[in-house]
RNA sequence: GCCUCCGUAGCUCAGCUGGCAGAGCAUCCGCCUUGUAAGCGGACGGUCACCGGUUCGAAUCCGGUCGGAGGCUCCA
């Protein structure tokens, strides 16, 4: 008996093959542990799986990204056998593959250590070496409650089968189908472990070999909810082979070589003092200067880009966040008001009424004033509005973060009022001028995000959203660039488009958001005279590019491990006499250049030769200009870049026009 | 906000189970006069985050507060 299959990969063209009845996948691709599993007629399967009549089959290797998510999902399971055997009171929750990785919730009576995460290590690397193999069983809704009896938590899920696709994670533990357990079988047929779960996974696992370790492990909530039970969960991260762990392990420290706090410490470039605040960063002359580099080069852009410049306060009366709705919405996220001019007697009894004021968490009221403080025509539209608005948001104190996650920052903030005819170009326009701008800074790899409507947080009417949403669709198609949903992600007022830009190391960051509002025109009830003489409403569209130019700020820190480009350079050119006897030669030359608007320090002070070069190298100086006897001599200059090459005996007018040349900022 | 871990000089860190607070770098002062990533010597510098408790004695043990890290939740 046989039956007939089409086998297809991505090296040859499908192919029809006759097998024996009873052939499963592994016997196919089995031999090693490069596939480990396969795609049978678009689903992933074991390759246990006994292949019928007309399937197609595919195999599914380690390396790719389906493969690795089985991986790591085959080593969560074997991260909870471990668990449990030494802690017998654990119960399970989740254990999904993530990006990298995977992670498995507990509910367990200690927190763990890192040194439970050893020992569990310890044990795991037993089972790996055991060649368990995953064996998976069919069983109906009762079976697996009576299996599982010991396990709350799965039971939970087994109740919600179905529905628990919209759980994140649990939907790789009961598919919509159905409901499957894999036993962990050792060799001598004796059954280790079990545990409820979709599948697949690898055959056995000695697949994992030495790609995998346990990371840390944290507190997470119960299906993800603040008011669910609090878990512990253990993250661990797994690849195809020892050689790719190493690997992310490289990238792991890249990123921490890389991280913003540190480098701004080290080129002294921002710090939190304790005295001010949690998430209130102060910028060092170096970092202000930087951040002035950007704000004026992007204050440039916008005046040739047709925005007006406005200017607002950091606070205001309680009314304006009322009309705005944003105490409705978000009082959370807003820093407590401070209430002035109130009086009282001697009993406490309030005299005089007084007067709360907010900081202000956006700009948008304030803009809003701007443009109802006098009369507005059709021929103003579209009115584009411009600020670096300072705003303070109350973060949770658990969600600060350097630069990245703030209390208090500067949004580079505009505001667009149009008419809702000009808006569609209007929003194409935008989205070119934003990525033109990004890619100025030396960015270059993005994709977007559209966000929907959260039914649940949101305004307006349904028509107003879909036509909303529709637009900003098509806007993003025509820039060509990948387009992904993000259902519900749109914030109360209106849909979004993000951009995400990959960095150096391939990170990826939100950076500027296109929001478009219909509701706060509303609210604020703006107007315009249209060419019929009638009152009109203007859209009007949000958007920030770096967001806040402090978090900018450390993306760009990041992306460059601090070695931003010679126009954002602090210090763009250190000169470095080979002795003191070049002191007033140096000083000259950097005189010239000073002149020329280049940021240049002279290093007079008495450290040796080698150790100015050292200094200069760590501060990520692009250009050192160094002089000793025979460059005086000669009237010449040498140079070393931050790279480490060097130009010896340049003249200096040469070496001026060099650096005025690279020093200019990107102008397209 | 929740869980775990952490807080010693400007920076990076040592200080074992309670017994006189240390190093390197940075800073300052000398000496050295230098050709491509750390010259030598000396000095200065700490209420051991803060408050309280235990103890003859606390950087060390306990409680609280503040700050930080990693997650969770959140992110207009």
């Amino acid at each position: 008996m046989s039956v007939t299959i089409v086998v297809s990969d991505q090296q040859t063209e499908p192919r029809q093959q006759a097998v024996t009845t009873g052939t499963t996948a592994a016997d196919l691709f089995g031999a090693g542990t490069a596939i480990v599993a396969a795609r049978v007629n678009g689903h992933l399967v074991d390759l246990a799986t006994v292949l019928t009549e007309g399937d197609q089959v595919e195999p599914v290797a380690a390396t790719s990204d389906d493969g690795l998510a089985i991986l790591r999902h085959s080593c969560a399971h074997v991260t909870a056998q471990a668990l449990q055997r030494l802690h017998a009171d654990a119960k399970l929750g989740i254990g999904p593959p993530i990006t990298d990785g995977f992670y498995y919730d507990f509910d367990i009576a200690e927190p763990l250590t890192p040194e439970d995460l050893k020992a569990i290590e310890k044990v795991m690397a037993g089972i790996v070496k055991e060649r368990q193999r995953f064996v998976r069983r069919v069983v109906t809704d009762a079976e697996a409650a009576a299996e599982l009896a010991s396990e709350p938590y799965k039971l939970e899920l087994i109740g919600l089968k179905g529905a628990a696709a919209s759980t994140e994670g649990a939907s790789v533990e009961v598919g919509a189908g159905e409901l499957t357990i894999y036993d962990n079988v050792r060799r001598d047929g004796s059954v280790a472990w079990k545990d409820l779960c979709r599948g697949p996974h690898v055959p056995h696992t000695g697949y994992l070999g030495n790609g995998w370790a346990l990371t840390r492990s944290s507190a997470a909530y119960w299906r993800g909810d603040q008011r669910n039970q609090q878990l512990q969960r253990v993250y661990g991260t797994a690849w195809a082979s020892k050689d790719d762990l190493v690997a992310y392990r490289t990238r792991q420290e890249e990123a921490a070589r890389r991280d913003h706090r540190k480098l701004g410490t080290e080129l002294d470039l921002f710090s939190f003092p304790d005295e001010i605040g949690s998430g209130l960063p102060i910028f060092h002359p170096k970092g202000a200067m930087i951040r002035m580099e950007m704000e004026d080069y992007s204050r440039r852009r916008h005046v040739e880009a047709g925005y007006s410049f406005v200017n607002t306060p950091h606070i205001t009366k309680k009314h304006l966040f009322e009309t705005s709705k944003h105490l409705e919405w978000y009082a959370d996220g807003m820093y407590p008001p401070m209430r002035v001019d109130e009086e009282r007697d001697e009993q406490g009894n309030i005299t005089r009424q007084g007067v709360d004021y907010y900081l202000k968490p956006m700009n948008c009221p304030m803009h809003n004033l701007v443009y109802a403080s006098r009369g507005r025509s059709y021929r103003d539209l579209p009115l584009r509005l411009f600020e670096f608005g300072s705003v303070y948001r109350y973060e949770k104190s658990g969600v600060v973060h350097g630069l990245t996650r703030a209390r208090g920052f500067t949004q580079d903030d505009a505001h667009i009022y149009c008419t809702r005819e000009q808006m569609k170009d209007e929003l194409a326009s935008l989205l070119t001028f934003v990525l033109d701008l990004l890619r100025d800074y030396g960015l270059d790899d993005f994709y977007l995000e559209l966000s929907t409507r959260n039914p649940e947080k949101s305004v307006g009417d349904d028509q107003t959203w879909e036509d909303a949403t529709q637009v900003l669709a098509e806007v993003a198609e025509a820039s060509g660039l990948d387009l992904v949903p993000d259902p519900g992600g749109a914030a109360f007022y209106g849909p979004k488009i993000s951009v995400q830009a990959k960095d150096a190391i391939g990170r990826t960051w939100q950076l500027s958001t296109i929001q478009l509002d219909f509701f706060e025109p509303e609210l604020f009830e703006l107007e315009y005279t249209a060419p019929d003489g009638s009152r009109q409403r203007p859209v009007m569209i949000h958007r920030a590019l770096f967001g806040s130019i402090e978090r900018f700020f450390g993306v760009l820190l990041e992306h460059y491990a601090g070695a931003f480009p010679v126009w954002l350079s602090p210090v763009q050119v250190t000169c470095i006499p080979v002795s003191a006897d070049q002191n007033d030669y140096l000083a000259d030359v950097a005189a010239r250049l000073r002149a020329a608007g280049i940021r240049v320090d002279v290093d007079h002070s008495d450290d040796r030769f080698g150790k100015k070069i050292r200094n200069a190298q760590t501060q990520k100086v692009p250009f050192m200009l160094i002089a000793g006897e025979q460059d005086a001599a000669a009237g010449a200059v040498s140079f070393r870049y931050r790279d480490g090459s060097q130009n010896n005996g340049v003249p200096i007018a040469d070496a001026i026009a060099e650096i005025v040349d690279a020093c200019r900022p990107p102008r397209r």
